[in-house]
DNA sequence: CTGCTAATTGATAATCGTTTTCAGTTGGAC
DNA sequence: GTCCAACTGAAAACGATTATCAATTAGCAG
């Protein structure tokens, strides 16, 4: 299950953490959306509905939510980071390449993968990336 | 099996391309190393042997081996990519934490979870990132 | 071998995304 | 309401990457 804005706010709190209507801008904008955005993506919405904000904040709530796990943090696509709204469970991601559109999935098994590499080359295995990249049934049809 | 310098260069006059000197220090020095490097590592031991060439045309160079598939750029670090010597199979990586060291696997298969993953959420696949990150036995001896 | 030319190079400047700095503002505890 | 650490936005600094352009050169044709 995705987080709700009202669980991210309450997270927010407990870690001592004050709630500011720039951050409640960001966190309602990243919930609203089921895509891969930018920073940059992230200000443009948010400055919709909240002019007076500045990239800068939009930055750092970014950089706190990703932190505090709130919020996922994707490197695949290009150059810079992308954010998407986080799912608390161990989960990963499939992209959409024409959208950015995101769907989390879980129930995966890579221990077996993962002991027999850690066999293999002596490596103590601490983490994985998987990320599945494809066309979403939208994009298909918009050929 | 990694490809060899003379096999990259090989590879290199297939597809038209000029072999400088700038290249051929650049190609040397991705295949001698195991490790992850940045463009500005690169440039800094290519530098070593070979002075005068420009951060630029090692960017330039490090973008057309990419390209080419000759060489594997990597994003998981931090935030500018890396790149290393690529195997010419598909495979995917093992990355230490500790000194960038990466080891090539195949012999996985993700064709079940991928099949999966298309029939319940309607994309088609084309594509997957697998990456694991741990650390490697030289890096477990220094504690 | 010699010239030719398109490809390549490196210095420089421009650009892009991100981070730092800092003075002013404010959420929320009391 | 008062207070103060946390937070904010503007501006400047920063690091990585890319664009520009005149000079050089790899590799081919003669
Ligand atoms: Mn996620
Ligand atoms: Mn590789
Ligand atoms: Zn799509
Ligand atoms: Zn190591």
């Amino acid at each position: 299950m995705k987080l709700t804005e009202r669980k991210i706010t309450t997270e927010l709190r407990k870690h001592g953490y004050k709630l500011t209507p720039q951050r409640q801008a960001v966190i309602d904008t990243i919930v609203a959306s089921q895509d891969l955005l930018t920073p940059a993506r992230v200000y443009e919405k948010v400055s919709r509905e909240h002019p007076d904000i500045g990239l800068v904040t939009v930055y750092r709530t970014l950089e706190l939510l990703s932190r505090l796990g709130l919020i996922c943090e994707l490197h695949s696509g290009g150059t810079c980071p992308t954010y998407t709204a986080s799912n608390p469970e161990h989960h990963h991601h499939l992209i959409c390449s024409g959208c950015g559109k995101v769907v989390d999935f879980t129930g995966h098994n890579l221990a077996p993968l993962e002991n027999r590499l850690a066999r293999e080359s002596g490596f103590r295995i601490q983490n994985h990336v998987l990320e599945f990249i494809g066309v979403c049934s939208a994009c298909q049809e918009t050929k």
